[in-house]
DNA sequence: ATACTTGTTCAAGTACACATGAAGTCAAGG
DNA sequence: CCTTGACTTCATGTGTACTTGAACAAGTAT
């Protein structure tokens, strides 16, 4: 009687079932009760599923996510769960933020290019130039 | 006598003889002569490769790299290339530049977090969220 | 002659986050 | 009883840019 199908809760959180099953077997859900094999989930899913699409916007990996959710002791608070893992990605995220940068530029740069060859573009805009006026 | 191996590119080149192959294969670079079997380029395989990276750099997927360099016209000038790829890039490009500052945000809110409990961090880290202040 | 190095082709593997399809189970409705 | 619909598991597909491995060929050195 009580418990929502897989099907309301994916309905309700925006996800497909096949992407909560995932996400099961990756280790971010637990297993919920069964009733004649069907999974039966209580509202506590939707606190969870929030974390997780918390732990996606911050750019998180499943392996991280998983880390982030289960892989300390059950009692460790956030801000300690947080600065084991968001410490780690900061770094990354910037490199990522830098290379789109640089695309930007090379972009925009092939907007303004004039080149009569593509190997002329090769030489003017090249990826560490400084290639700043026309 | 003349022609270089195809590891003595993929060396000046920094790249490996399987990325020549590649390349070849994804139609980025022409065939090159052959003697008995093997591969050997000339020199100006170097301008084509340079070319390739700049594509790279402007995060052109090789799909695009090979319109880019041989889906037009063999006399089209560069900057019609340009223009027809790179005006569809950019908002790809800037897409991701805001899905990046929008992971940052996140991160750096989770290094300033106080929560107790991950639920309260999923309340108040919204992804969409305006939280600016502690 | 024989071993070594470097080359060749083709198929399959890599990481990521799911989606999809096949084949079977289960409860309710007609 | 039989169909329908929602569910189950398990295997495989998706897209990107290559890398890796297997099995084989050919030129070079000993």
């Amino acid at each position: 009687m009580d418990g929502l199908t897989i099907s309301a809760v994916a309905r309700q959180a925006g996800l497909r079932p096949s992407a909560l099953r995932y996400y099961e077997a990756a280790g971010l859900l637990p297993a919920p009760a069964r009733v004649s094999g069907r999974r039966r989930y209580d509202a506590t899913v939707f606190e969870r599923l929030a974390v997780i699409r918390l732990a996606q916007a911050a750019g998180f990996t499943i392996a991280e996510t998983r880390t982030f959710l289960n892989g300390f002791a059950p009692d460790t608070p956030p801000p300690d769960r947080w600065r084991a893992l968001a410490a780690a990605k900061l770094p990354a995220v910037d490199a990522q933020l830098v290379r789109l940068l640089g695309m930007r530029q090379v972009l925009e740069a092939g907007l303004r290019c004039e080149c009569l060859a593509l190997a002329e573009c090769a030489r003017r805009l090249s990826t560490d130039g400084a290639t700043d006026q026309v």
